[in-house]
DNA sequence: GAGTGGTCTAGACCACAGA
DNA sequence: CTGTGGTCTAGACCACTCG
């Protein structure tokens, strides 16, 4: 076997070597990879190879790399968002939105957490644009946890002259969250729309979520309408290694 | 200025002042970069670093490495998919579904494409669990290019149950396209529903879309429903630095 | 063949975490 | 302090494309 150039890289191939042992059981989930070196002189490469194609699957979300502590295997699984039913929940019954990010936690075997912020601000520029102004907003900053793995930032803009004042300018926004209140002050939410793009993460991104640069954020830009208003703008980061966005709908009859 | 470790690798300063010359018109859209070595001596570091950071820039999607020719700016910007517009076009006017893929290309200003090809085969597992069933299916394989760059892969899987006979099994599908076909066999679409993961392509994805191993792919699953049957699965393959997701959806009346 | 980018080695040094 | 992973250099060789 020639120590050099095969059809792929070295690196790609112990790249697909150790993947496989992370999925046959090998290397179970949460355990702690052998160290670089160790694992260089096992495939009879130099380290850096094996580095290289460690940091292909810590790029995959596959492995988490905990520098100057150790390689190991990634525990929380994907997890689904459904986009429909959880706003769709959240008109019916109360608690539905605020509600769905615990329960599709919860599925997984995971504690869910939210830490929420809410503050005035300008609004950044694809929010304005989706409002089509740049009056202040009111921001509901929240920040996601499953089992102190953070998972996903999602920040809310309200214009402020619809926000000011009211229940939605509370941490705790009351039964039913924001959109019951957006209901009550004559704006009830009945069309949405939702963009999602694929992008590397910002400095932000990377130190709140535990990213590495290379990873990729799965950016969803929601935005609800009270008739043809514009009311609510929220923006969502996950990491995409570990979402699945999920959308439903009806075809209205021909 | 040390010629080592600086608060972050010189490969990500140097990706980061490449992609300002790009974003600011430097390197203009589909001009070719200098070459590796020349950039190097420029920037003051070796190769392999410049090497490294155009890796970067690649697999954001930002540029495009043509092996043995050179590196150059990518052309295409990204291509926006409006999930739910699509099919309740397709539902009302002739053509809706079909037409969909081309006005989204035509309106960047590139001319859209499309191979399709016709076959019988057993499900693959995500569309057999859909299906709930390992029967025959009809594969209807597209592939999609904006002027000569292939941009989308996408597989329809219809139980042949339904499909086999049927104008579903032609090529040409016929006015209003395998929608309006459904609907003629008593099939008609009443909801859908689209998850959607990110993961790294396959070698057949990296051959066909001409990807990068490190490179993503938006994977979209779309189920079509007639009444509480799914009758149709879709896989839509998008390399994930040209797309973005677009749905929309009403809000039920509380 | 000449010119391009991709990978590998060997060795070095740095950054970071934890005892 | 020791042990971990991250990056850089220098040099080499390979793979690919085009003339």
């Amino acid at each position: 076997m020639s120590n050099k150039h095969t059809a792929t890289s070295q690196y790609r191939l112990i790249a697909s070597t150790l993947r496989e042992r992370i999925e046959n059981g090998t290397y179970a989930r949460g355990s702690t990879l052998p160290i670089e070196p160790k694992l260089a002189e096992e495939l009879g490469v130099d380290r850096s190879v094996v580095n290289r194609a460690l940091a292909v699957l810590a790029n995959e979300g596959l492995v988490y790399v905990h520098r100057g502590v150790g390689t190991k295997v990634t525990e929380i699984p994907p997890i689904l968002r459904n986009a429909t039913a959880r706003y769709i929940k959240a008109a019916r019954e109360r608690d539905g939105a605020r509600g769905a990010f615990d329960a599709e936690i919860r599925a997984l075997g995971f504690i869910p957490r939210s830490d929420v912020e809410v503050y005035r601000a300008q609004p950044p520029a694809v929010v304005a644009e989706e409002f089509g102004s740049e009056d202040e907003v009111v921001v509901r900053a929240r920040q996601m946890y499953a089992s102190e793995h953070p998972v996903q930032m999602a920040n809310s803009y309200i214009p402020a002259d619809i926000a000011a004042g009211t229940a939605i300018e509370q941490v705790d926004s009351g039964p039913g969250g924001i959109i019951s209140r957006f209901a009550e002050l004559g704006f009830r939410q009945t069309r949405m729309r939702e963009r999602a793009s694929v992008r590397p993460p910002t400095d932000e991104e990377i130190e709140f979520l535990k990213l590495r640069p290379d990873h990729r954020v799965m950016q969803i830009v929601h935005t609800g309408f009270a008739g043809d208003r514009p009311v609510e703008v929220c923006v969502h980061i996950l990491p995409a290694h570990f979402w699945i966005g999920e959308w439903e709908w009806e075809i209205p009859e021909g």
